[in-house]
DNA sequence: CTTAGGAATCTTGGTCCAACAAATAGGCGG
DNA sequence: CCGCCTATTTGTTGGACCAAGATTCCTAAG
């Protein structure tokens, strides 16, 4: 299987042969904005400005310009400029809100395994750093979930309850890659439910996960941690192929 | 404070009295994505037949797919053009790449404390899918590490290595996840040894870990790779604290 | 006659330039 | 204090050239 070119290149800002000028000019534009100490809502350069420092053309720092706006790095304004911004998790977001292309099953299946491996894997982890203030925000947010909500609601509850848990791991790294894959679980969630099925089965498989929490009971908190990810995946699963 | 403006519009592909011709083109060659029902690995028209037929200039075009090269979805290259992709998801994870701001020490042991979670975490799925092939190629790739190396390429050995044992799980988002973080993880590598350290511990441990996997045992994988992580970074923190 | 090799040509993305349009910040005058 | 004007800045266009991969076509060997 051929790979697809290494684009990252960019992202990591380190020179490469491959290089193209607006490659160049984009890591320019990154050194730039860090030896210059700019902080959110600070002011670039002109275009013009950029294309003489630079020693670029105008196209070239306008190309290079769209990549910092698509990674939501900056805002550009006519006649304002640009300034810098941070909307990276939203950007986040976004990119699979394209209608365009469906998620591949693949891309799923990679998705659930991984929230597998980072809340049931975690166990140990978890039940070292568990505090009670942890336990009464999970049954907090447990509960809105058996109240009224539309579809959209609900997921949006079932996740910040699995962030929630993640959280407890005091992890930054793993918080903002759970974050990042919001999208996806908020659809894996949505999927083959009903307003219904949050206020009852998925209400109780979380009351379940925290009565294992409550008691300590590792095992337990495992077993019924993945047997919850399973069932939500298989209506996953099912809709998949009604839907094929 | 004024509110950035919403450039999800384009994300969202819906036609707003504010698009721009770059916005507008964004739009319609995801349409044209959308009703030809092309897939991965279908290709675009060329940039001057989408000028032609969207009756757009050829930067603003370039513009466009410069949007697209972004996002993941297309991928651009000379003389052949521009083929749908979709590396969505590695692009939202490298969206925090950018973070090439000093790295806190908190962000290193959440990075280590991560990486335990895949690697160590993961044993069930490895051993399930564990192959003769990745064991001679985790083997291959180790033994690199025994020839003459300077710190940089020894690391990259040795990180490597480690892709490859989470390349088992065949899970693109975990292995996305793994390499975006590979610039601290180098760091991590690095801190605390000298080439001599890479040719004989960091190989011996190694060594030990494939030992385990070759015999199918599972706590003595668990145990051995656990062991060999921390000692990493125990090496990491003594000169940390060295250097502090 | 067939065909493999290579040379000439075509195509295509990458870059640059010049010009104009549109929008507005900031100055000027009332 | 308010409204108009202008200079500046981004947005867009069309055209030009380059480098290099793809394609075509010719040639010469078999």
């Amino acid at each position: 299987m051929a790979l697809s070119r290494d684009e990252s290149i960019v992202a990591l800002g380190r020179a490469s042969a491959t290089d193209s000028a607006v490659d160049t000019v984009v890591r320019q534009i990154r050194e730039l904005i860090a030896e210059a100490g700019l902080k959110v809502g600070d002011s670039l350069p002109t275009e013009r400005e950029l294309c003489a420092q630079f020693n670029a053309s105008r196209n070239t720092v306008r190309e290079a310009m769209r990549i910092l706006k698509a990674y939501g790095l900056v805002d550009v304004r006519p006649k304002i400029g640009a300034t810098i911004t941070d909307n990276r998790m939203s950007r986040a977001f976004e990119l699979f809100s394209f209608n365009t292309m469906e998620v591949s099953r693949k891309t799923f299946q990679d998705v659930q395994a991984f929230r597998d491996l980072l809340e049931v894997g975690s166990v140990e982890q978890i039940f070292d750093r568990l505090k009670d203030r942890d336990l009464d925000d999970l049954h907090r947010i447990n509960g809105q979930l058996a109240e009224n909500h539309d579809l959209q609601e609900a997921s949006e509850i079932d996740f910040a309850f699995h962030v929630r848990l993640v959280s407890i791991l005091d992890n930054a790294a793993i918080l903002d890659v759970y974050k990042v894959m919001k999208p996806i679980i908020l659809r894996i969630m949505q999927k083959g439910k009903t307003r219904r099925t949050f206020k009852t089965e998925t209400f109780s498989e979380h009351e379940d996960v925290l009565a294992a929490l409550s008691a300590r009971d590792r095992l337990g908190f495992q077993y019924r941690l993945r047997t919850h990810l399973m069932t939500g995946f298989r209506n996953f699963n099912d809709e998949m192929e009604a839907t094929a």
